[in-house]
RNA sequence: GCCUCUUUAGCUCAGUUGGUUAGAGCACAUGACUGUUAAUCAUGGGGUCCUAGGUUCAAGUCCUAGAAGGGGCGCCA
């Protein structure tokens, strides 16, 4: 008889009731097999959910070869009764009429046994390792969130607007980037300098990835007016961290008419949402990862929703953190940035919730950050969060143009690569804010996982881009 | 890029002051068990002690250099 294959997460909603005493058909990767000579019981995943179905061989009903095949890895489909389980566990379990081996899993040689594996080993085998519970629910957490990011600026009216990958220009200043090039490096065609001869590079000019979307976003936010992008982003710092990664998933909204309290407005009620998202779609999944990684993962999530985020000046920020007695390595003075251990002492330790710092020395802030009447601050904001520092990084633009070509060529800027930047001001300037919110670290946040590499299905790092 | 720690069985790790044949748990194989829950119990196989030099009668252990990995810092999202 045949049966309709269900994927495993139905069986586990309300209405799989109407399957049962009814064959049905599962397929998916084996976790274990464990049993005795009468009767096997198989705990299959198809990656749908966290949770396995128990398959119940009657181990007379099948051939020994069948049977030595199902082991850790091994890919199988399954049909039989779905029926109410005897065992303690599961609510439901399949009672198996045959077994169709897919692909088998040599167990000397499949890396993943059922035993639990560090982090740190599976970073190593990369290509497998979306295959453990651990990275199935990391991953089915990153896709709940970008399928949030969409749906949350949809809901407000935002356009989804696509930024070049590829760039001529050097966006902020914001460090090393990756060329793109067609040219044989080897023997570069040469001009009269006897340098590399860009000119004859695919572009006519040199290219690189782009390390933020966001003066292409002000296009946007001037034109069609509330923009986000949700794309690749690219840095070729040499970063050892486990908060950087070379290549990472950024969104940025820009907003025309929003100012600077609007921005944080927005990035509060943003963030939040997507935090409310993840506790309400993806319970299983936080609810392992708070059982096996971070017992306080899901109380951190329900607090961060409880609180108003703190919004605090800068210098009000340095008076803190001078008052407060702590010894920091680095000693806390009006002018400077803000070390790791300055932003998680007010995090951590002052406030005990997220912060959102303003009003920022223009000297340790970019170029475009709209600059406050004083003529030392600008409109920047960072949202910090507990355990990850820096979420978020954004600003109210400077809308006047005059303001801005000063503030450029005092910092030395290759005015003719901005020409068109520059032209959101000189024709209908508007005034306008936005951010920028790393994917990876929300992902850390969401999911209470300590290494970026481990939120991300291919991490891309210094002397890494196996796989 | 800087600082620091680590590297011993498939995985996680122990290995004393340098001293016979390098151990454990799990995994794997075989066997036992009529319903298991990372099943349990018994037995067994399994090692280039990261690499290259060096010190020593003798090195997993000490020294030097290198590689890979972790953590902290910087750059930032």
């Amino acid at each position: 008889m045949e049966a309709r294959r269900i994927e495993i997460k139905e069986l586990f909603c309300e209405n799989a009731k109407q399957w049962i005493s009814q064959d049905v058909c599962v397929k998916g990767w084996v976790r274990t097999k464990r049993g005795n000579k009468s009767v096997a019981f198989i705990a299959l995943n198809d990656g749908s959910t966290i949770k396995n179905i128990q398959i119940v061989a009657d181990v007379a009903n099948f051939s020994e070869d069948i049977l030595n095949q199902i082991t850790t890895g091994a890919c199988i489909c399954a049909v039989g009764k779905l029926v109410e389980s005897m065992g303690k566990g599961q609510s439901v379990e399949i009672q198996a009429n045959s077994i169709e081996i897919y692909g088998t899993a040599d167990p000397q040689t499949y890396p993943l046994q059922k035993k639990g594996h560090s982090l740190e080993f599976l970073r190593g085998i990369a290509h497998l390792r979306p295959r453990t519970n651990t990275f199935g629910a990391v991953l089915r957490i990153r896709h709940n969130m970008a399928f949030a990011i969409h749906k949350y600026f949809n809901d407000k009216g935002f356009f989804y607007w696509h930024s070049p990958l590829i760039t001529a220009s050097d966006c902020e200043g914001a460090g090393e980037m990756f060329q793109v090039t067609t040219l044989d490096l080897d023997n570069t065609p040469k001009n009269e300098q006897g340098k590399t001869d860009y000119t004859q590079d695919f572009f006519g000019q040199s290219t690189f990835l782009t390390v933020s979307g966001q003066l292409e976003g002000e296009l946007g936010a001037t034109s069609i007016g509330k923009i986000y992008t949700f794309g690749p982003t690219f840095r070729a710092e040499n970063s050892n961290t486990p908060r950087h990664l070379a290549e990472f998933w950024m969104i940025e909204p820009e907003m025309a008419f929003y100012d600077i309290n609007d921005n944080m407005d927005l990035a509060e009620d943003f963030i939040k949402y997507l935090v409310r998202y993840a506790l309400d779609n993806c319970k299983d999944d936080i609810a392992f990862l708070n059982d096996m990684y971070d017992k306080d993962l899901i109380n951190r999530l329900e607090s961060v929703l409880k609180e108003d985020f703190v919004r605090l000046p800068y210098k009000e920020a340095i008076d803190i953190l001078e008052k407060s007695g702590h010894k920091f390595e680095v000693s806390v003075s009006w002018g400077m940035d803000l070390q790791s251990e300055h932003e998680r002492y007010l995090v951590e330790q002052h406030f005990k919730r997220p912060v959102i710092l303003i009003d920022w020395p223009k000297e340790i802030k970019s170029f475009y950050m709209k600059q406050n009447d004083d003529g030392k601050t600008v409109r920047g904001m960072d949202v910090l969060f507990p355990q990850i520092g820096e979420i978020i990084g954004g600003s109210e633009r400077e809308a006047d143009y005059n303001k801005l070509v000063t503030r450029m060529k005092e910092l030395n800027m290759n005015m003719e690569h901005y020409q068109w930047y520059l032209d959101t001001r000189r024709f209908g300037s508007a005034p306008h804010s936005g951010f920028g919110l790393g994917f990876e670290r929300l992902l850390l946040f969401v999911t209470g996982m300590a290494n970026i590499r481990d939120v991300i299905p291919f991490a891309r790092f210094p002397k890494n881009a196996m796989f």
